[in-house]
DNA sequence: CTACTGACTGATC
DNA sequence: TGATCAGCCAGTA
C-alpha cells in the first residue's frame, strides 16, 4: 500500500512546476490522502537519491526547509535550499520561502 | 494492545 | 518570532 501511496505522492510533487513550492500538506490532499503531511515527508525520505522527483519543491507550511532531525547526511537542508534557488525561487533573509510568489497553489499564510 | 517516533500543521502562550 | 502543545496517521518495538 505504501507503494501506491508513494507514486501518489510522488506524482503529486512531480506536478510542481519550475521556480514553485508546495507544501507537504498540499501535496498530501493533491495525492488524494488529506492530513498525510507527516507520510509526505516520510515518502520523500524513502526516495533515491536518483530519483526524478522535485522533492526540493516540497517544503512545511511555513515555507521553511524542513529540519531533519537524523540528518545523516548533514547539510542536506542546504542542498535543498540550493536547488530551490538555481529554479529562480528566492529565499528571505530569514531563511523563508515567500509563498504568496512562489507557492504554487498560491498558498496564503493568513492574511492576504 | 500500548508507547514512541517522524521531511507536518495549526493554535496558544 | 520562537517555544510548546495537541491533533494527526502509519510503521515499529
Amino acid at each position: 500500500m505504501d507503494t501506491k501511496f508513494n507514486q501518489r505522492i510522488y506524482a503529486a510533487v512531480k506536478k510542481i512546476p519550475r521556480g514553485k513550492v508546495a507544501t507537504y500538506g498540499e501535496i498530501a490532499a493533491l495525492a488524494g490522502f488529506p492530513r498525510y503531511a507527516r507520510h509526505v515527508g516520510m515518502a520523500l525520505a524513502a526516495l533515491p537519491q536518483g530519483a526524478r522527483v522535485p522533492w526540493q519543491r516540497v517544503v512545511n507550511a511555513q515555507g521553511r526547509i524542513s529540519p531533519r532531525i537524523r540528518n545523516w547526511q548533514s547539510g542536506s537542508d542546504d542542498y535543498q535550499r540550493i536547488l530551490l534557488e538555481g529554479e529562480g525561487v528566492v529565499f528571505s533573509i530569514d531563511g523563508k520561502i515567500d509563498l504568496k510568489r512562489f507557492g504554487w497553489l498560491r498558498e496564503m499564510p493568513k492574511t492576504q
